[in-house]
DNA sequence: TTATAGATTGCCT
DNA sequence: GGCAATCTATAAT
């Protein structure tokens, strides 16, 4: 399914390090497909493959919650890089960021879906799915591929979870590196937006069956 | 103070 | 394919 294979074990999960997120969107987009975002929740942890992501710009991108300027609810976004950026959408669900570029400067990518890789029973109940619904391809399938099914299933919530850092191992959320062959990635416009319609800032592993929407 | 659109999802026909 | 659910940020009055 897979050609690279992240690791499944909690020891292998090494944060990746704040510089990689100091970055353009667009590469930090791009260099996230296959690490692996781990959840910690007490003494659970739940894990999956980074496998569809969409870079936003910032000030000068006019889809972008950054394009407004600084808000009580976007600051984290003009922050330091590496930090979690959670906002509540349509009065149903989360969606999940992590901010990127210099302190001050406002890029995030949004984590758009996940293969999950350990504790899926957790994951399914979270996700209010029953146990041998796991065992169908297309509810594993929709675990946590989109973006709100994917912080329901990790329990990602605001203000709980904003502004977390996702460079350090004891945070409750946290993204580690992976190691292997870098998967094969395609790149579409973004979805769901109506401003900046057409730029290609969606980033996807090809051919991966996790991935949400339209997978080229 | 009121109105409206929104980085979505699930259920309806 | 259509549309309601349901809250928040922001724009308009």
């Amino acid at each position: 399914m897979s050609l690279s294979a992240p690791p499944r074990l909690r020891s292998e999960w090494n944060p990746l390090p704040r510089g990689f997120y100091g970055r353009d969107p667009r590469r930090v987009a791009r260099d996230l497909l296959g690490k692996v975002l781990v959840r910690r929740e007490g003494r659970t942890f739940l894990a999956g493959r980074i496998v569809e992501t969409e870079a936003y710009l910032g000030l000068d991108d006019p889809a972008a919650h950054a394009a407004a300027g600084r808000t009580p609810r976007n600051y984290v976004l003009f922050g330091p890089p590496g930090r979690a950026y959670v906002y509540f959408i349509y009065g149903n669900h989360y969606c999940l960021n992590v901010s990127c570029l210099p302190e001050g400067e406002a890029g995030c990518v949004l984590f758009r879906a996940l293969e999950p890789l350990a504790g899926l029973e957790r994951m399914a109940r979270n996700r209010g799915l029953n146990l041998p619904s796991l065992r169908s391809p297309a509810q594993l399938r929709n675990l946590a591929s989109g973006p709100g099914r994917l912080c329901e299933a990790l329990a990602i919530t605001r203000p709980r979870d904003n502004d977390a850092d996702v460079t350090d191992r004891d945070s409750p959320l946290f993204i580690a590196g992976a190691t292997g062959p870098r998967p094969r990635i395609s790149c579409t416009p973004r979805i769901g937006i109506a401003k900046a319609p057409d730029e290609p800032l969606r980033y996807l592993i090809r051919g991966n069956p996790f991935v949400s929407g339209p997978r080229l």
